[in-house]
DNA sequence: TAGATGTGCAACCGATGGTTGCATAACTCG
DNA sequence: CGAGTTATGCAACCATCGGTTGCACATCTA
């Protein structure tokens, strides 16, 4: 196995599920089916103004879709891109999950060896 | 099953794992057992000192451990705690599993129900 | 002891998550 | 139709954070 790890996230990807407040967004996006900035505002901890902004980026990295509707603006997620990030989150888990993996099997062997050596004396 | 999912992260630990500097710097910390903030430096492309500020952030929250030997503190992973991390890492993205899941055959259930319909005319 | 090397601290910069304030577009109801 | 409400958009501003440069201090080493 390389010591390089196929961790080649789409890094806005990342950065754009990793905020936890667009996490909730989400969340309640998928709870609810479809939100605007004003109604999620209102079950969130910050203002009408930051959920509007949260809701552009996560539009521009393609998470969440916006219809114009008379004058409001609705948004809905996109749960193929949003799957796609999920996996991707979970490959990083996965990734450090084999990397400790194969850290453990090496202390477990320098340890044996350490108890092989005890045995002898 | 409740609307409330168990996403109960330690948000610190989540905000730590999500930078990618210090992903990669961990990464780093795994393969080569330890470092310094200089010896880290000199395989990432920033400074010495943004190093030593994460560094110490990931000490805050006890991913890694620091020991001073000499003129030099040097640094290495505490396994537990970053499997700690992975573990909830991958539990968030399990939940939006089930969550994208759940969305799914609820979509599948009404287009069944609108393929009966047809069906009826 | 002098110079090289590792660390720590402080000031500064740009991006970003958040706020307030205001203007504008679109419904709603006399 | 017109006045008031409601949803959005835009701009200025602030704090935090990842990153930098610069400098002082501690510790090895020749």
């Amino acid at each position: 196995m390389s010591t390089e790890m196929a961790e080649r996230i789409d890094d806005d990807l990342w950065s754009a599920v990793g905020d936890p407040t667009r996490r909730r967004m989400l969340d309640l996006l998928l709870m609810q089916g479809e939100g605007t900035a004003t109604t999620l505002g209102q079950q969130l901890p910050v203002t009408r103004q930051a959920v509007a902004k949260h809701l552009s980026v996560l539009d521009r990295v393609g998470l969440v879709r916006a219809s114009p509707a008379g004058r409001e603006k609705r948004y809905r997620v996109d749960e193929a891109q949003l799957a796609r990030a999920v996996a991707q989150l979970s490959s990083v888990g996965a990734a450090w999950d084999a990397r400790l993996q194969r850290i453990k099997r090496i202390a477990e062997r320098i340890q044996n060896t350490q108890q092989e050596k005890r045995q002898e004396d």
